[in-house]
DNA sequence: GCAAGCGTATCGTTCAGCGATACAGAAAAA
DNA sequence: TTTTTCTGTATCGCTGAACGATACGCTTGC
């Protein structure tokens, strides 16, 4: 299967030849959006030696882009001397991206409604390959950092979304994503076996959601509903997570499975 | 007083001619995001003829750029038929910006855990000139869509974070920044006389917090407290919202006065 | 029916981006 | 200390990549 969009992690090497062979291809446009993906792999101000080198360019190269995006208010020097960062203009085009996203726009306020009557955490996430990406989140109390920030994504195959999405897939789409996917376990429970990943599936496709038992997190336990798009695949899941130390999983099954399958319904409409 | 970075809103004339004594700048970058830029001011998909004319190219340029973006995976066309929208791509940087940025690293923890002790709305924002950015939400129960979406922006001469950042500049900054804000009002209790907004900051800077009432939206209260950045300057501010149905304002103020002022307190260390 | 919009494709000209080169200042190594 | 090696910045002639005019097939609306 070929995907026509490069996707995060994929286009290292790929991205030039793929190019080569397009006209309508502007370079320095690749050449601009690979020094902003520099900061994709750290977790540091980088270096104009840094940024060429990531991004695959000459260090004359990467001081034009950089100053370029520089005065665009994209990139800034980091405060403490050295290094670069990314600059808040990147928010404009985040607000951009989620407004006029139409399965944000419609899942968002069912969310809020949901996030009423449940005190644990909701979380949209929208469908992309082999990765699902938070787009919306509704904190619960216990949090840790990195569960609080749009943007942030989990492998499909072993998220309770991203399986709830897989069960709305043809079985050779759902085989494809599970073959591509890198399946090093996050924790000791994820799942990685193919076979045992295309039951999950399968128990998900005929409850009409997806349960999984900390193979994200230790100890978080989450249940997800896929949403379907205009063209009846998924775009996307709903879901919500909560902590093994509240909650049996069949308590968390029967109170909770009812609530996001109607606020999935909610949403689909 | 001149600004080195541009900002939205303020680029839509000045930038070529800007940027034409510039020998290190990058037309093309530029070009690319103007094209980005387009939907800041759409509420909808855009056609490749709305796409050139607002980031005021023509039709052929808007194609080229617009098929590279695609091919990057930073434009989709709507799944409806017409038109083009904003993709996924662009979340990735949103994660480097928020993750790689120092204040919102340092102010979520304190932000999480503060949310857990208080029933109301606390966010994070970011200063950028004339405007403040939300880059962290953590919800109340009663939210609106907009109030939810990480990259809002509200003006800084009449929000609450606003205000106190203000409360820590020079007063030849405030006036310069007051001077340059577009002071419609929001709501008919937004302040918009220089000399009030002066007094109101002038006040904040003696308690250390600015209280804000019904500026922005009607029927809401909110408090706020500057962040410092490295070199002393307010980088950002927190603020914490309820609804003046719940709380009169006296209430209000001693109650999270000196919870919000010592979590500033903690993120600042 | 024609008109006007859409998104897409092609191609020769020219000017904008390339990349080699040089420089000042601050760390790090000697 | 001096030397080396990083920073980030500035300059400039060459050339190939981006420009933009032009054409095309489709759909939508009059």
């Amino acid at each position: 299967m070929v995907r026509s969009l490069l996707r995060p992690g994929s286009d290292t090497t790929g991205s030039q030849k793929e190019h080569l062979e397009d006209p309508l291809f502007t370079r320095s446009i690749g050449r601009a959006l690979d020094v902003l993906s520099a900061f994709h792999k750290s977790e540091q101000p980088l270096s104009l030696s840094e940024i060429a080198q990531s991004a695959q360019i000459d260090r004359s190269a990467a001081q034009r882009i950089v100053h370029t995006l520089r005065r665009l208010g994209y990139i800034r020097r980091d405060e403490h001397g050295r290094g670069f960062l990314p600059d808040i203009r990147i928010l404009d085009h985040t607000l951009d991206y989620l407004r006029l996203n139409p399965l944000v726009r419609r899942a968002t306020p069912v969310l809020l409604e949901l996030r009423r009557n449940v005190r644990e955490r909701v979380d949209l996430s929208l469908f992309d390959d082999l990765r699902v990406v938070y787009a919306a989140r509704m904190q619960s109390k216990r949090e840790t950092f990195h569960a609080t920030l749009v943007g942030h994504s989990v492998p499909t195959y072993c998220s309770s979304g991203g399986r709830a999405i897989l069960s709305q897939l043809e079985s050779s789409e759902v085989d494809d994503i599970i073959d591509r996917s890198d399946r090093t376990p996050l924790t000791p429970r994820t799942l990685t076996e193919p076979a045992t990943i295309r039951d999950k599936v399968a128990e998900a496709r005929d409850k009409g959601y997806a349960l999984t038992l900390e193979e994200i997190l230790i100890g978080e336990i989450a249940i997800g509903v896929a949403l379907p798009g205009p063209d009846g695949k998924p775009a996307g899941a709903i879901h919500l997570a909560g902590s093994l130390s509240d909650w049996k999983p069949e308590d968390f099954v029967t109170r909770f499975a009812p609530l996001i399958s109607e606020a999935a319904m909610d949403i689909t409409r």
